[in-house]
DNA sequence: GCTTGACCCTGGAGTGGCTACAAGGTTTGC
DNA sequence: GCAAACCTTGTAGCCACTCCAGGGTCAAGC
């Protein structure tokens, strides 16, 4: 199998598997005598799974980390526990941090509905007037994620 | 104002201070004689104002042109409005994308509860299997955002 | 035999929003 | 007189790609 051909395969961008064999998840494929990439069956499953992983949004080191653990199955599987743990950790704390985020946003939107100069545009003049302090502790410390 | 105190006044880094000067939402500052940034009170509302958009996510493109509507007070505001609009349907898209991330990963938490050996791990099986196909369809059409 | 187009290769640059140096100059306090 | 704390510029790194330049390879069609 070809590169284009693992691309269709997976749904892959060529680059993007290039990208993974230099960053150390895909295992650098035999070469046909032109030096074009040789892949087989195994390099597909790999494949796959790093992209379901990656829809898990499951970072390329943590991947890498599980793909260690698929090479060593007599292993503990507790690092791999705490590894999705973690990851549940980070969604639910950002999906709070945006739910707080719309709530301001949304608040903020309701500040104006026409269409009107700029300089009496409520959005605007709240923007300002939160910046400057007045009832605003969103910047104070830090981004919310 | 030196450019530590405006940066213990306003808890943005100096780095990142001089970062913005560069992308070009804060004009830059007169000098001393010995080349130190001096700034005055409407640079650190500027600031201000730049650090409580980002707090709202806001790209900085975003916020160059809030900036620039600042300074045409007599522009229309629709613009305004549909920026935030767009911001609000980003925030929004991308909650509810996590929440599907948080369901799947909390599905595939459930999968191991014990310490075992990684050949046992439902975690890894699940993972596994759903990279092969059987029952899974996320990794088809793209990343969840 | 010659062209066209699809495919492949490597290596480097760009994205956003910072953060962290390196290598120097300046000021402040003791 | 000297160290610590400040300032300057410029560059490189982070993540996970994405895109491009500048080439090589190969099959089909004329
Ligand atoms: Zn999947
Ligand atoms: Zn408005
Ligand atoms: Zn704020
Ligand atoms: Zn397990």
């Amino acid at each position: 199998m070809r590169i284009g051909e693992l691309s269709r395969a997976t749904g892959v961008e060529v680059e993007t598997i290039r990208y993974y064999e230099k960053a150390g998840l895909l295992p650098p494929p035999s070469r046909a005598d032109n030096g074009y990439r040789a892949y087989g069956s195994g390099h597909l499953e790999r494949l796959a799974f790093v992209r379901h992983c990656r829809a898990l949004d499951i970072s390329l080191a943590d991947i890498g980390r599980l793909l260690d653990f698929l090479d060593h199955p007599e292993a503990a599987c507790g690092d791999i526990n705490r590894l999705v743990d973690a990851q549940l950790d980070r969604v639910r704390a950002r999906i709070i941090s945006l739910q707080a985020l719309e709530r301001q946003l949304s608040a903020l939107r309701r500040h104006c509905d026409e269409d009107l100069q700029v300089r009496d545009c409520g959005i605007l003049q709240e923007l300002v007037g939160a910046a400057r302090g007045e009832a605003c502790t969103c910047h104070e410390r830090g981004a919310p994620a």
